[in-house]
DNA sequence: GCACTGTGTAACGATCATCT
DNA sequence: AGATGATCGTTACACAGTGC
């Protein structure tokens, strides 16, 4: 913890002479970037390096459109308090636009001499940091990208009007019990939704049952439509490995299709 | 070509446990 | 992976420029 504390001092006054810029809003800047150091301090944004309980890495320099960005964001905010944070950064896109070419030099001459700064102390990090360290940060880096790709494929399903998987029986029953819930917390229920589901009679477990089949096989039919309306669109990533092996019952067949691109 | 850099917030995800 | 729900944590969104 001590030796964290220490990075992220060292870390503040490079921010600080980061900051150090000229003109009318270099008091803004510095206490923006100040309260934005704290919440990262806070753990808001936590780095991959933090995650690993690691001293948090040099930030890289703001870039000069970032910089400029950082300027005139609460004129733009005092001009338009209802602007949501997306269209601020459209307004400030078209600001950047029209700068002033010395404006723009000057930030740019700015990013550059903090840049070297950056180099030195990125270097230093590295040097400070084990083998095994290097490798655990590339490993969690891999993790995150593999994450967020899983991430972003779900969304696309989502997008396309995948049909969901159907209820199994039992959540079915639980679907049904839910009103009678009450103020019990939400283990104390399950479980006892548990109990009453093992308790219940084989045939009023077999209706549920023959629901959760027939619900099933609806399911079957609209995933083979879907799939194969992917497949013709192009689609293949959200489609299901078994839909690209089997052979279509009629029409055009897909198993000429390579499957290189899939696991 | 993608991650990083800043911002605030809405939306989304993980978690807990249960079964199929 | 589907539902249940509260809570806490994380990410996408917009913008442009830079470096790996």
């Amino acid at each position: 913890m001590k030796a964290s504390s220490i990075w992220s001092m060292a870390v503040h006054g490079k921010m600080f002479r980061i900051c150090n810029v000229v003109g009318q809003y270099r008091n803004i800047l510095l206490n923006r970037h100040t309260s934005s150091l704290y919440q990262q301090n806070a753990g808001l944004k936590k780095s991959v390096e933090e995650k690993l309980g690691l001293p948090p890495k040099p930030k890289k320099p703001l870039t000069p459109y970032f910089r400029f960005m950082a300027q005139i964001r609460p004129a733009i905010v005092q001009k338009n308090p209802q602007a949501k944070l997306t269209d601020i950064a459209k307004l400030a896109g078209t600001e950047w636009g029209k700068a002033d070419s010395s404006v723009r030099e000057q930030l740019q001459a700015e990013y550059k001499r903090e840049m070297v700064d950056y180099m030195a102390a990125q270097v230093k990090y590295n040097q400070k940091l084990t083998d095994e360290q290097h490798e655990e940060i590339k490993k969690a880096k891999i993790e995150i990208a593999e994450l967020k790709e899983r991430r972003l494929l779900k969304k696309k399903k989502k997008e396309l009007g995948k049909p969901k998987r159907p209820l199994s029986a039992f959540l079915l029953f639980m679907t049904e019990k839910k009103d009678e819930r009450g103020t019990q917390s939400f283990k104390d229920w399950q479980i006892q939704m548990q109990n009453e589901w093992e308790k219940l009679y084989e045939e009023q477990k077999s209706a549920y049952m023959a629901r959760s089949r027939k619900l099933f096989e609806e399911y079957k039919r609209e995933i083979q439509i879907w799939e194969e309306k992917m497949i013709r669109l192009g689609h293949i990533d959200v489609v299901r490995n078994e839909a690209l092996i089997q052979p279509k019952r009629q029409g055009t067949s897909v198993s000429q299709r390579s499957r290189g691109s899939e696991e």
